[in-house]
DNA sequence: TGAAAATAGTTTAATATTAAACTAGATAGT
DNA sequence: ACTATCTAGTTTAATATTAAACTATTTTCA
C-alpha cells in the first residue's frame, strides 16, 4: 500500500492550479510553436527530428515510441509522415525482420535547421519577458515531478 | 516589431527543455486524472463542474468556452456528455434567444464532490515526494507564463 | 426603419492521439 | 524440434480537439 500525505483543501486547491497552469501553458505554447513550424511540422514530427540531430543514431519506431511516451500506433503515423516528407528514411533491420530502423535524411537535417531557428524566435520573444535562467529554476522539480509521475502511472 | 532578446543554444535549450517537460507532465497528470474520476469524467468535464462549484453561477457556453480558452465547438460537446449525465441543467436565456445558461444540478455537486475525493487522493500520493509548498513556489511564474502566452497568440 | 455587421451556438471535416485487435517474425522451455 | 509466448509494427475504432462554415438571433448606425 502506497504511503498518503495528509493534505488540505488549500494544498489540493494548489496542486489543482499547478497542473491547471501547465495544461494552459502546454496547450498555448504547442498550438503556437506548430504555427511557426516550416513544412506543416508538428511539435511530434519535429521532436523526431530533433532527437535524431541530438543523438546521432538510428532508432527503431519502439524506441522513438517509448522515448516519447506514445503509443507504438502514434509513432507510425508520426513516422508515416516524416517519410512522405523525405525528412527520414526508414529502412529494414539487418537481422530482424520485424523491426525497422529510422534516421533522419539530409533533407531532413535542413528542416530541423529551418525549424530550430522558427523556435528560436519564438525563444527570444519570450525571452524579452522571461530569461532563461529564470526557466531553468523550475526545470529540476519540473523534472523530478515528470519522472515520479512516469514511474508511478 | 516585437523587441527580442538574444539568446544563445543553451539558452535555446533550455526553453526547449521547459516545454517540453511541461508538455509530459501534462500527458502523464491528465491521463492519471482521467483514469481516478468517477463516471468517465475528462478532465475538461471535471472543469466545467468544478468552475460551477466555485464560482457559484451560472454561465454561458461561450462564456466558459473563454474561460477555459476552448473553441464554442469543444464547449458544445462537453457540455451535450455533461447533459447526458445529468450534471448540468441548460435552459434558454430569458431575453436573448440566442443564448443559453447552463448550471450544475444536484448529482452533478455529487459527481463534482466524488471527483474532488478521487483527485484528492492522487494529489496525497504526489504530496508524499512533492509538498504544495514546493509546486506553490511555481505557480506565479507559470501564471505570468500563462498569461503572457494567452496575450501574445 | 432597414440593411449590414456582430454574436451565440451547432455542425462538419480534419487531425493527433489511445487502446485493442491483428500480422508476422523471433525466442524460450520442455 | 515444437509449441507457446513474446515482440515489432500496422490497422481499426473511438475520442477530444480545432478551424471554418452555417443558422438564428441581436445590435448598430445611416
Amino acid at each position: 500500500m502506497k504511503p498518503k500525505a495528509e493534505i488540505s483543501e488549500q494544498d489540493a486547491e494548489t496542486y489543482f492550479r499547478f497542473f491547471n497552469e501547465i495544461g494552459i501553458i502546454n496547450q498555448l505554447a504547442s498550438s503556437r510553436a506548430e504555427r511557426v513550424l516550416p513544412h506543416g511540422l508538428t511539435i511530434s514530427q519535429f521532436s523526431v527530428l530533433n532527437h535524431f540531430v541530438r543523438l546521432q543514431k538510428p532508432r527503431s519506431p519502439l524506441g522513438l515510441a517509448n522515448a516519447f511516451q506514445v503509443t507504438k500506433g502514434a509513432m507510425t503515423n508520426t513516422l508515416k509522415q516524416l517519410e512522405h516528407k523525405g525528412f527520414v528514411n526508414i529502412t529494414p533491420h539487418e537481422t530482424d525482420r520485424r523491426s525497422k530502423i529510422v534516421f533522419i535524411s539530409d533533407t531532413g537535417r535542413k528542416a530541423h535547421a529551418q525549424s530550430r531557428n522558427a523556435m528560436f524566435d519564438f525563444f527570444k520573444e519570450i525571452a524579452v519577458h522571461f530569461s532563461s535562467d529564470q526557466l531553468d529554476r523550475h526545470i529540476a522539480d519540473l523534472e523530478s515531478i515528470r519522472v515520479w509521475l512516469d514511474n508511478n502511472r
